[in-house]
RNA sequence: GGGCCCGUAGCUCAGCCCGGUAGAGCAGGCGGCUCUUAACCGCAAGAUCAGGGGUUCGAAUCCCCUCGGGCCCGCCA
């Protein structure tokens, strides 16, 4: 890898190049350039007109150059903006001395933006005919290689605007990305949810199980962590009276990263009162139905998208967990085990689980290690085992279970949904229940929390999906560094 | 945490097995070319071979360590 803060020569090439702009007089750097149209409707004004004829009228354009073919008295430049591309035809008959003094300082990799008469050439090529060109910004990196791109996985993450810079089809995915991020906050908003903004900083990170970064305020001399979860705070908020609230944001885990974690991430999390899972699970269904039509609209051409309005037919399936599991094990009475026995079954599937710790643990793992990797399409896994979950409501029928549902899809999860736990004595004794394992696989006591149910929180349903994911499988990208646009990497040493 | 793989010019790659002192295309420089679109033709230039150590007469190549990255497994939700 070459140090970025080195002058390579083609850098003290194109640096020369920016005095010799300076000396005649020019600016590599101007401040503006009013009046341009995109290169879609430079396109579309030359659109039906006879190649080898010119049309009618001016244009202005700008872009960055991706690439110039030189002919002697003429030249074809390659100009892209964020609308698209068009070529730009320069001749030395139009153009005259300005000809070969545009040859001369335009490099690939520059900003520049042209005027010119819109004609498509002899071979059929939209262009504009340049009647003059102007440096808007002079590039000194030189970019990629035009035909294979940036390639190194690394350069791509550690230097993001470079791909960006190079690769239409890594800004349209994250285009998609601000698509779906904006279509969920539509979807709730269309359905009534008020969007809330709750700390990130928090005295104890809860709502969820998992190592919490720190931090500390000097003014308040506090250490404080950074959420794990958007739960009890948007619960808290049904206590306040708003009947139904979301957020969509950032969550932070201090935890290893691979290609479906990030130890920052986007989390959604919704809550409404009144209404229990079942409720949800209907809204959910229509939420993923929406966003699947949008991105089948928006992005044809990917082919996760197009195919996402069917995998995302309703209604999806639904699966009991505990029948789900004891029919994949070949066993019954999963719940009556013993946790040894529950745990040697767990070890017995290939989880590596410490012997002591909580039920739910070895129930999750044996779920994770028999049915999850055969759900390939969306399905909704209903009604838990209490262990694994102290969060939820106890199901009204079934005992020994919670009212919660997970929805998994190709061993992605995709949303988990409880009828919430309001009753603040149980509430205080599942927290309490828990003190005595360790601490990695226990929920943080929320003394507080408890107390703001004390005042009454309505019967409510909520959900929690973790959003990069759902990009994930709707984009049909296999890693979460491929959709979240600034990935955590290690920093670079000075000096190796 | 374990395993496998990768790091050579600004970019994309070859060379590594079988050690002999680094090669191509693009980009850049110079020259030629008025319809190309990976434009083309010619000339010249461009490289701490990720870093450090070792073996050897000689290391990009073999060995060890370190750094960074990717994939798989484990852990984690």
């Amino acid at each position: 890898m070459s140090n970025p803060e080195e002058t390579s020569r083609l850098e003290a090439e194109r640096l020369a190049k920016i005095e010799r702009i300076r000396a005649r007089g020019g600016e590599p750097y101007p401040w503006t350039f009013p009046g341009r149209v995109s290169t879609a409707e430079a396109r579309a004004k030359a659109a039906g007109l006879t190649p080898g004829a010119g049309g009618e009228g001016t244009v202005r354009v700008a872009g960055r150059v991706r690439s110039i073919r030189e002919h002697g008295k003429s030249c074809f430049v390659d100009l892209e903006d964020a609308a698209g591309s068009i070529q730009l035809f320069l001749r030395g008959e139009e153009l005259g001395e300005r000809y070969a003094r545009a040859l001369a300082e335009i490099d690939p990799g520059d900003i520049v933006g042209a005027d010119g008469v819109p004609t498509v050439t002899r071979r059929g090529e939209p262009s504009v005919m340049v009647s003059s060109l102007e440096l808007l910004a002079k590039a000194i990196h030189p970019p990629p290689d035009k035909y294979h791109g940036l390639k190194d996985p690394e350069a791509r993450l550690r230097q993001r605007y470079v791909e960006l810079l190079d690769s239409p089809e890594s800004r349209l995915r994250f285009q998609g990305r601000y698509e779906l991020l904006r279509e969920i906050r539509r979807f709730f908003d269309s359905e009534g949810f008020m969007e809330a903004e709750t700390a990130v900083l928090v005295p104890v990170a809860g709502g969820a199980v998992a190592a919490p970064f720190t931090t500390h305020s000097r003014y308040l001399d506090v250490d404080l962590q950074l959420r794990i979860s958007l739960e009890l705070p948007l619960k808290r908020l049904l206590v306040g009276g708003f009947e139904r609230v979301f957020e969509l944001g950032q969550a932070f885990r201090n935890e290893d990263l691979d290609t479906i974690h990030s130890p920052e991430f986007t989390l959604l999390e919704a809550y409404w009162a009144y209404a229990d899972y079942h409720d949800m699970r209907g809204l959910i269904e229509k939420l993923y139905g929406q966003l699947a039509a949008h991105v089948a609209r928006r992005f044809p051409e990917l082919p996760a998208a197009s195919a996402a309005p069917e995998l995302f037919r309703a209604p999806f399936a639904q699966v009991d967990f505990v029948e789900a599991l004891e029919a994949k094990m070949g066993t019954t009475g999963l719940l009556e085990r013993s946790r040894e026995e529950l745990g040697a079954l767990a070890r017995a599937a290939g989880a590596t689980v410490p012997e002591d710790s909580p039920v739910g643990v070895f129930l999750d793992k044996l779920f994770d290690r028999y049915v999850a990797p055969g759900l390939v399409r969306p399905t909704f896994v209903m009604d838990h085992p209490l262990a694994t979950t102290p969060l939820a409501k106890r199901h009204r029928s079934k005992p020994g279970r919670v009212e919660r549902f997970e929805l998994f899809c190709g061993e992605l999860e995709l949303a988990n949904a409880y009828t919430e736990l309001n009753d603040p004595v149980e509430q205080e004794r599942r927290f309490r229940a828990q003190a005595g394992g360790r601490a990695e696989e226990a929920y943080a006591f929320d003394a507080d929390f408890v107390e703001a149910l004390r005042y009454g929180m309505p019967p409510a349903t909520g959900v929690g999906i973790g959003v990069d994911r759902a990009v994930m499988l709707l984009l049909g990208v296999s890693s979460i560094k491929e959709i979240r646009l600034f990935p955590q990497t290690r920093p670079r040493a000075d000096t190796g």
